[in-house]
DNA sequence: GAATTTGTACTGACCGGTCAGTTTAAACGG
DNA sequence: CCGTTTAAACTGACCGGTCAGTACAAATTC
């Protein structure tokens, strides 16, 4: 793949993430996209097999650089903590990242249904080492299950940044990280 | 209103819910609404003045039974565990609402951000009434503010319900009301 | 108490606009 | 040169919204 195609690519996923993140992938028109873009229509469908397929190699994207930054963050500290950070800096980077995840997740037999559960174990499953870690050395309270708890810690993450860009814009994003820690530092340290 | 437009709205409502809870808003079509529902495409308009509108009256709708809900649970036992134990009850009984929800609730400035805010204050108030309670009991963990605390709360609710029903269908209510049970007794009991 | 009017709820064929996707011929660039 | 991009016109399916007309029951009239 060209530099010049990668770049076309980036491009078009730029522009898409925004207008889709806002509006839903159904509202948003492929000529938006382009013209967003600054790219002409064909272009769209030479790099892409449809208005869909663009879709979920954004999906996919995103995904990726979400994966790749919290192995980097485990890497540097291994704990909870740095993993929840990472998380909730990259939804403060990427908005419209979440709003699309969100809203395109848990839709039953949705289009992308097959790609985002796959997706989504995979952020999951990166959280889930983390736990194991914490319940492994006897530091989680007992009753709670390490595959719900870090699929409840990755979904509720999302909604509270969510919730933080939308509704309490005021709050900074240090303030919301520490409420966050407050809360998972309770849940690293009970008993 | 006549019994019989009671009835009508009613099947639309559920036809509605149903549809645009699995597929989104946007993507569903009204042909398709009224077809669910038994009904001709022109009863639609008689009822509702455009699909917007209709979407909208749903919105509140299941906001009034929620909140409803909720205040019921809090007259019969006030506590924040019953609180809870209610609210997943509802996210159980109407799935394709918790996804329409999740899907609408956050998008910036989507055509029912104002009303949704204001359905989401409706309920965020009613969790921050058992909230502040609780913080006024002095058991709630310093550096927790009420304010973000119950917003979170309402969030992590609904994700972890979405969560289940689509990921994770196999677990029982009473599996996953526990669970959340031990978290927020977590919350309630630390310190 | 039969005939007629009125109001309300509902019907479904139809219209006009929108949008994904196609086509083509020409330009660009490495 | 060949892979990529452009610009613009075009197609056709689809969909939100409209509207003339139907159904029917309750009120009104004679």
């Amino acid at each position: 793949m060209s530099a010049r195609t990668t770049a076309t690519k980036q491009k078009l996923f730029d522009a898409a993430l925004k207008l889709v993140g806002e509006r839903g992938a159904a509202s948003v028109t492929v000529d938006e996209i382009a013209a967003e873009a600054g790219v002409a229509k064909g272009t769209i469908y030479y790099n892409f097999a449809s208005k869909d397929a663009l879709v979920e190699a954004l999906l996919r994207h995103g995904v990726e650089i979400l994966a790749g930054r919290l192995r980097s963050a485990e890497e540097a500290e291994n704990s909870l903590e740095a993993l929840v950070d990472e998380m909730l800096g990259f939804w403060a980077e990427y908005p419209a990242f979440g709003q699309l995840l969100v809203s395109e997740l848990w839709r039953t037999p949705g289009q992308w249904h097959g790609t985002l559960s796959l997706l989504r174990d995979d952020i999951v499953s990166i959280v889930r080492g983390q736990m194991k870690r914490l319940s492994d050395a006897g530091r989680l309270p007992e009753g709670v299950e390490v595959g719900t708890a870090s699929a409840a810690l990755f979904g509720t993450l999302l909604v509270i940044a969510l919730d933080w860009q939308v509704f309490q814009p005021e709050r900074s994003r240090a303030q919301v990280r520490d409420s966050v820690m407050h809360l998972v530092r309770g849940l690293g340290q009970a008993r």
